[in-house]
DNA sequence: ACGGGTGTCACT
DNA sequence: TAGTGACAC
């Protein structure tokens, strides 16, 4: 029989934490007068009172349910209070809520492995934190535990309400207690300590299961809402799945769609307990090989999926819909529809690249249409994606081309009435510059460092802009503003100083370009000078790469003025100042003039010529545009 | 003519 | 790969 996946089977403590109601405490906290009333968070107000997102559980009391209208809210609610998502742009702007759900990371990341799993829900691996307080300092060693972990619900103990918490202290403290359930009870007290200081230093409540899976964990956590924990010990997996219906088994696989219609129907499986009487080769045969086994496994409460280690999301995307009446007829009120939420976008991947060295290398467009009477009037409006270029107004050109090229193929060619009722830009395959590797720079001159190197920073700043002589911003910006596009860029005059520079001694592994570095740097340290040669003047350059850009000129140039709305002067001046230490090179492949690469080294050549074949060969569409960041940063690995 | 905006994953 | 579709909060 196929085996989908090997099984690392050491009892693990996972903890799931979810925020409750998150949006509405992030609201409430913005405003603490609403703090205890019913409260509702809610988007674009002026149509029926607008949706509701989030709903605070004073207000579900009322029967106030997620998507319905704030009329119907009202209705059943008179006194909710309804509190509008922030706007800007046009568009319902959820920062305030991600940099909350940032706050919460920061600090359910420090006893182990943590994977943000959206912006209010993280698993923690705390196997290895409940293993050393067991040896070190035990539950029943313990001075003081928190209240927080008396107040733990266990699953499977049977507690009559007076004597509650005595069973659960009784239980925490066993001595005689099985090695995984003495983990667990390890578990419990530090997630306990750990929501005790979200609470103290963000005050937002959030719930928490602790269990050897994630599944069981997150199940767990939803079982005792707001502000509670519960704890699954082995004994109790199989009462707890047994009687869970299907529907509502949410992890990964979610159970609560087609799947679960499919068990239910085809299979006649309504509980998770049902799913015993399935072989796991039946259930392959039935779902495939990796849902089947998945299934046989979650039945026997035993889910080997890792927490993986990652505090920050995987893409940035943003969008809006255009319901109806709404939808967008013209290409310029899509263009500028667009500009806004490529506005949006590019901030927050500079932002992302600003704060955590992280670059996006993929551009996508999400349209939805309708097509008035065509034949096939209900053909899908394509996504479309291509390199992601750095700077504001390279994204929304590169956006626009994407939805020209996607429209066209949507209408191919007949001559139609169409209708856009949702568009949304995202940005993807996202990956982390290693130190010592996001300048190009640095790469021709043989510099490149591996992260070990203790002498060169964390950050990197070009020599151009940290040795010449007049080496601030505002010479780069007075003369990119200015009309001499032909002089400016602050790369001018990196000469003669870098031939005191030591060549590193250890390539980065992780760039695939290894070997034509290993040579680099047996060599006289390299400048870009020398292969582009006189590319100080910028029409050198522009031959080169055409036009190859630092994005933070530009940057400065578009953004300045608009001081982007609350909050943000701060983040826009750090990211403006890391911008220049960053450099994130743009060029249009179709620009590129190929007698210049001639003038390279043979293994620089070769180098070059392997970026712009790899970004010819893309479709008509993707070709236009490349970033040089797409080549220099390594594609994570897969 | 609406649960909107975001995010992740599996599949082809 | 790029592109689709499903699903969750």
């Amino acid at each position: 029989m196929p085996v989908a996946r090997p099984e690392p089977q050491e009892p693990r403590v996972i903890a799931h934490v979810d925020m409750d109601c998150f949006y509405v405490q992030v609201e409430q906290r913005k405003n603490p007068e609403l703090r205890g009333l019913p409260t509702a968070v809610v988007q674009y107000n002026n149509w029926k009172g607008g949706g509701l997102i989030a709903v605070s559980y004073e207000a579900r009391k009322f029967g106030v349910k997620r998507s319905m209208r704030g009329d119907e809210a009202k209705k059943v609610c008179p006194d909710i209070q309804l509190v509008q998502v922030p706007v800007a742009r046009g568009k319902a702007d959820l920062n305030s809520y991600r940099s909350a759900g940032s706050e919460v990371v920061a600090i359910l990341s420090t006893k182990g492995r943590c994977e943000r799993a959206s912006i209010d829900e993280v698993y923690l691996d705390l196997t290895d934190a409940a293993k050393s307080m067991l040896s070190e300092t035990p539950p029943e060693v313990l001075e003081s535990i928190p209240e927080e972990a008396l107040k733990s619900k266990v699953l499977g103990l049977n507690s009559e309400d007076d004597d509650r918490e005595k069973n659960v202290r009784e239980w925490l403290f066993r001595r005689h207690a099985d090695y995984q359930d003495k983990l667990l009870a390890c578990g419990a007290i530090i997630v306990a300590r750990l929501r005790v200081k979200v609470l103290e230093e963000t005050k937002f409540t959030c719930s928490a299961g602790i269990a050897h899976n994630k599944m069981l964990a997150k199940l767990a956590s939803a079982m005792h809402k707001p502000a509670q924990q519960t704890v699954v010990p082995s004994s109790s997996v199989m009462d707890l799945l047994s009687s869970l219906p299907v529907k509502k088994m949410i992890i990964r696989k979610q159970l609560g769609g087609k799947l679960g219609c499919s068990l239910q129907i085809d299979l006649g499986v309504n509980t998770i307990g049902d799913l015993l009487n399935f072989s796991e080769a039946k259930l392959q045969e039935c779902y495939g090989i990796n849902t089947g086994t998945w299934l046989w496994k979650i039945a026997r409460g035993t889910s080997g999926e890792e927490v993986e280690d990652r505090l920050l999301p995987k893409s940035h995307g943003c969008g809006k819909t255009f319901p109806g009446p709404k939808a967008l007829k013209t290409t310029a009120s899509v263009r500028s529809w667009l500009n806004q939420l490529c506005e949006e976008l590019s901030e927050r991947i500079q932002f992302d690249l600003d704060q955590n060295k992280r670059v996006a290398h993929t551009l996508t467009l999400h349209t939805n249409a309708y097509k008035e009477n065509g034949v096939d009037s209900q053909r899908k409006f394509p996504s479309k994606s291509c390199p992601l270029r750095y700077g504001t107004a390279k994204i929304q050109d590169d956006a626009m081309k994407l939805f020209d090229s996607a429209l066209h193929d949507f209408l191919s060619s007949q001559n139609i009435r169409w209708g856009i009722t949702s568009l949304s830009i995202s940005a993807s395959k996202i990956s982390e510059i290693p130190s010592g590797t996001c300048s190009i720079l640095k790469f021709f001159r043989g510099e490149n460092s591996s992260s070990m190197s203790s002498d060169n920073s964390d950050v990197l700043i070009p020599e151009s802009i940290s040795k010449s002589p007049k080496n601030e911003n505002e010479g780069c910006m007075a003369a990119t503003q200015s009309d001499n596009v032909d002089q400016p860029a602050c790369q001018e005059k990196e000469n003669e100083n870098h031939s005191n520079q030591t060549v590193q001694d250890k390539a980065n592994p992780a760039q695939g370009i290894g070997a034509s570095q290993k040579k680099l740097k047996e060599k006289e340290p390299y400048s870009i000078l020398k292969f582009f040669p006189g590319s100080e003047s910028s029409s050198t350059r522009k031959r080169a790469f055409g036009d190859l850009n630092q994005d933070h000129l530009e940057r400065n140039q578009t953004e300045q003025q608009e001081g982007p709305s609350e909050g943000c002067d701060d983040a826009t001046a750090r990211s403006n100042q890391t911008a220049q230490q960053h450099e994130i090179w743009n060029f249009n492949v179709e620009d590129v003039d190929p007698s210049v690469i001639d003038e390279l080294p043979l293994e620089i050549q070769r180098e070059v010529r392997g970026w712009l074949h790899s970004a010819t060969k893309r479709t008509n569409m993707t070709k236009r545009g490349s970033s040089i960041a797409h080549y220099f940063s390594p594609v994570k690995k897969t």
